[in-house]
RNA sequence: CCCCUGCACGGGGUCACCGCGAGAGUAACCCUCUCGAGGAAAGUCCGGGCACCCCCAAGCCACCGGCCGGAGAAUAUCCGGGCUGGCCGCUCCAGCCAGACCAACAGGGCCACAGAAAAGAACCACCUGCGCAAGCAGGAACGGGUGAAAAGGUGGGGUAAAAGCCCACCGCCGCUCUCAGCAAUGAGACGGGCGAGAGGAGAUGGCAACAUCGCCUCGAAGGUAACCUGCCGGAGGGUGCAAUACCGAAUAGGGACUCCCAGCGACGCGGCUUGCGUCCGACGCGGAAACGCCGAGGAGAGUCCGGGUUGGCAGCUCGACGCCUGAUGCAAAUCAGCGCGCAGAUGAAUGGUGACCACUCCCGCAAGGGAGCACAGAACCCGGCUUAUACGUGCAGAGGAGAC
RNA sequence: GCCCAUGUAGUCCAACGGUAGAGACAGAGGACUUAAAAUCCUUCCAGUACCAGUUCGAAUCUGGUCAUGGGCA
């Protein structure tokens, strides 16, 4: 069974994640929530000038964290998970690491925050 | 031929798998089809469209622009022409590039230091007079020196010494005329270095202030208007799609009515009352003050009303649109044909991965291998400007005559 | 997205268009002290964010880049 996917869309969403456990990786960092009134998982992704770079870079960041995140979890049947919000804000590196890399991190630290996949 | 610089144009392609946004096919889901970043999307520097507010009569203030002509909705835009400057060590021609390119006699301000003096110039030296001398008075911008800048240059005349004071040539300036040009302007001719201003006396007109006319004496001439300013021209101004319009929860707050509770300083009206009037009166407002104005309950329940936030929806993409073809024009551009094309997101889609082919570089005899592939991401929409840009293509970076 | 403001020593900040640049704190040295703090004296540190233009002359005036900061639902 799939996992029910929402866009996390407000600022105080994200500003509430700030408070929540975080799950570094070498390319990003993953703030998780817990939201037990959420049915499935809110998702969002932060991509600051002074980490990425111009808008360009800041949208190719975005766009790749997207696909993996879409890969490893949204799309995967194999997925479970529920009540938990997740911003994933991504760190300089991110444009230089391969994508099987970006996978590989991405499964790890979605096992950590609490999402099986 | 190579390198560098500048300008213009272009600024990757194909396939597979998995995804995203919008629209249509449907009333809706599934599904299918179509479309889905740029020359700068950037900086936000100009100009508009559009929306709201103010003023809606004109003018002043403030603002913007400034060689001429044309284009354009408009501009600090574009095109053509002129002039000036740079390339360039002297001159001229042609070429390329650049130019915020009206006025310094409407007026004011400023011009440090140096220098006698920085704008109605006398320090030294010069000349004249007085004086034994020191010096004083006057004449006089030729020389010295200072400075970014010192009141045209050369030669001659002239003089006490001098000076455009006069003359010749040259330069510059403005006026007039002729020719060319729509014009800016250019070529030539003639006359002139006069004028502006100050002072004086006079005539005419006028009650007067004053105006006009000619005469006499003196007599300025630098730079800066991206300092104020004057002149000419222009546009109603301001705010900006986070404009603006509509729909509209929950919570809080506002208003009206009803109910409930409490009913309080004094006096009067009134049969009584929670009613009415007057005085006093906390807080508040205006005022320097005097004083004036306003003028009293609640902690509750219900109903209704309007404002308004999150949110939604409209604005929102076909338009002064781009390409192509034809006509006109040196060109900017205009007109015609309708032949082709058309992103609309809102924590924000336009992608991720893999393979192959282009292109460039490196290693290698080769097979092949490795690396790179710029600047950069729409946010209401247009016209410009400016800045960034790997690589590829094209063009230019240059010449002639004379003098030394 | 739109609208503004500001850039000067290590830091905070002055400076009519005129020798290119004042202070304060900080730093260094010295005096005082047994030593330190405080205080006093001396000294060091800018070429005014960058690039052009106007001007005899620019931190200042004009234009353009860059950076920083702020406001608007």
């Amino acid at each position: 069974m799939a996992v029910q996917v929402r866009r996390l869309m407000k600022r105080q969403d994200f500003v509430d994640c700030k408070l929540g456990r975080r799950v570094p990786t070498q390319s990003f960092v993953i703030q998780v929530l817990e939201k037990p009134e959420e049915a499935g998982l809110g998702v969002g992704f932060t991509t600051s000038s002074a980490a990425v770079g111009n808008a360009v870079a800041r949208n190719r960041a975005r766009r790749r964290l997207k696909a993996v995140f879409d890969e490893v979890c949204r799309l995967n049947p194999a997925a479970a998970g529920q009540g938990l919000w997740l911003v994933i804000v991504a760190k300089a590196p991110i444009l230089k690491i391969e994508h099987a890399y970006l996978l590989k991190d991405m499964r790890k630290a979605l096992a950590e925050a609490g999402v099986s996949c």
